[in-house]
DNA sequence: TGGGAAACCTGACATATGTCATAGATTCTG
DNA sequence: CAGAATCTATGACATATGTCAGGTTTCCCA
């Protein structure tokens, strides 16, 4: 098994403000798992006795409302630590967390890295660093959801998509999403997100194949975002 | 001028996790300001070179759209610090923080706390673990938002103003924002926010007196958003 | 204290979005 | 490989919400 000491994956998160000593212990204390497709890491209300570094694949972050759908907030890929939060302020996991893909993922208990939080500031400064910026993110988040209409949110989503996880060779955006998730990411109701994207593609912004989606006209949907 | 060694406020703060010296030199170099209602303490875009701890008043943290609407994400008060992210992500303010009524804030220079920031752990942990809070707190407003209609919503902002600033004794909601700041809150048109208001008020849920709301009949409320 | 600005309120209307029903496509599995 | 199950797609419809326009009340300060 691979040590974190070794990992690249550990340079993209707050664990590379740890001193070797540290991250061997945590190292010895880590297990990896395998989480297949629709799989979940953890499920929101659950206790977490630790964190997950994700070294493969995709996850998104979602809450059930009382409507009973999910709305995802988050989309964490690799390198991503899951359930901080939660072990930080030492309460329940306020979101699930469940593979969009195969994913590997590392489990660290939370005993390996309380310690480290309160005696080594950069680490924990790290990780405050990482949380104002996610903080960040989850405030333009709101301004979106309240301002946007969901065509320009699914829209952004797209270009977000692409940003993030890129596109295949043909053109295709990577992270293959279904149209459940889409409209999860999006907050909306399936039919409407499906609406949408074929009237996309009429419009000739995007083509599809099967789930898949590409963007082709880029310009046109940052127009529309922007309110033209 | 008051010393923060001696300020109850911050009790309700990270700065509490301060040692007698750090928290002297934050006493020296801070100063108090007025805040008139209405008037700004600082605006998105800008660039943040310190905090300000709030000591009485309160002030909505909001972001204008790309539509000119404001959008409320969060309403701070006393006890509570005001660019901290900013200053901890060395970036520019993500939010406007505009004062609802008159205020009164310590605006403490970065200097004075990002030494302590990077030395003292138990500090950099204590803001840490408010920002889990926030996080977790913009997390269920990106749920509501999408997932609540704008009724629900109306009702949970409500009942949040009472639990959170109470009623006076004539039973209104202590805290009195403007019609334009409860759209704000609760994200949607003015005109939407005076007619979910006047419906309210016919079905006898709440009662208003000028710009003045009182919570009435608080498990109506309280049903609406629970979706009957 | 009176006049004007700002805030509040209401109606009429357009439209975006959700819901329900149903059909076609894809994939999963024995 | 057939049939089931799941996902995608589309139409018809109801409704929630935004927009515009106009009125009324409240507030502020000269």
């Amino acid at each position: 098994m691979s040590r974190c000491e070794n990992c690249i994956i550990r340079q993209f998160n707050s664990l590379r403000a740890m001193s070797k000593e540290e991250l061997k212990k945590v190292s010895d204390s880590k297990t990896t798992r395998e989480v297949k497709k629709g799989e979940s890491i953890f499920e929101e209300g659950e206790r977490l006795n630790g964190v997950f570094c994700v070294r493969n694949g995709v996850s998104k972050l979602s809450k059930l409302s009382a409507n009973g759908k999910d709305q995802i907030v988050k989309l964490a890929t690799k390198g991503e630590v899951l359930g901080q939060r939660s072990v930080i302020a030492g309460e329940s996991a306020n979101l699930s967390a469940i593979a969009i893909n195969n994913m590997e993922v590392c489990f660290i208990p939370k005993e390996s890295i309380e310690n480290t939080l309160h005696k080594n500031p950069d680490f924990t400064f790290e990780v405050l660093r990482h949380m104002a910026h996610d903080l960040k993110e989850a405030d333009d988040v709101i301004v979106n959801m309240s301002q946007k209409t969901v065509k320009q949110r699914m829209a952004e989503a797209f270009l977000y998509l692409k940003n993030t996880y890129g596109e295949d060779k043909d053109g295709f955006l990577s992270l293959v999403l279904s149209r459940e998730d889409i409209a999860g990411v999006v907050g909306t109701a399936v039919e409407s997100a499906i609406r949408i994207i074929s009237e996309f593609k009429k419009k000739g912004y995007i083509k599809t194949s099967g789930k898949r989606i590409g963007i082709v006209e880029e310009r046109k949907l940052k127009d529309l975002i922007a309110g033209f």
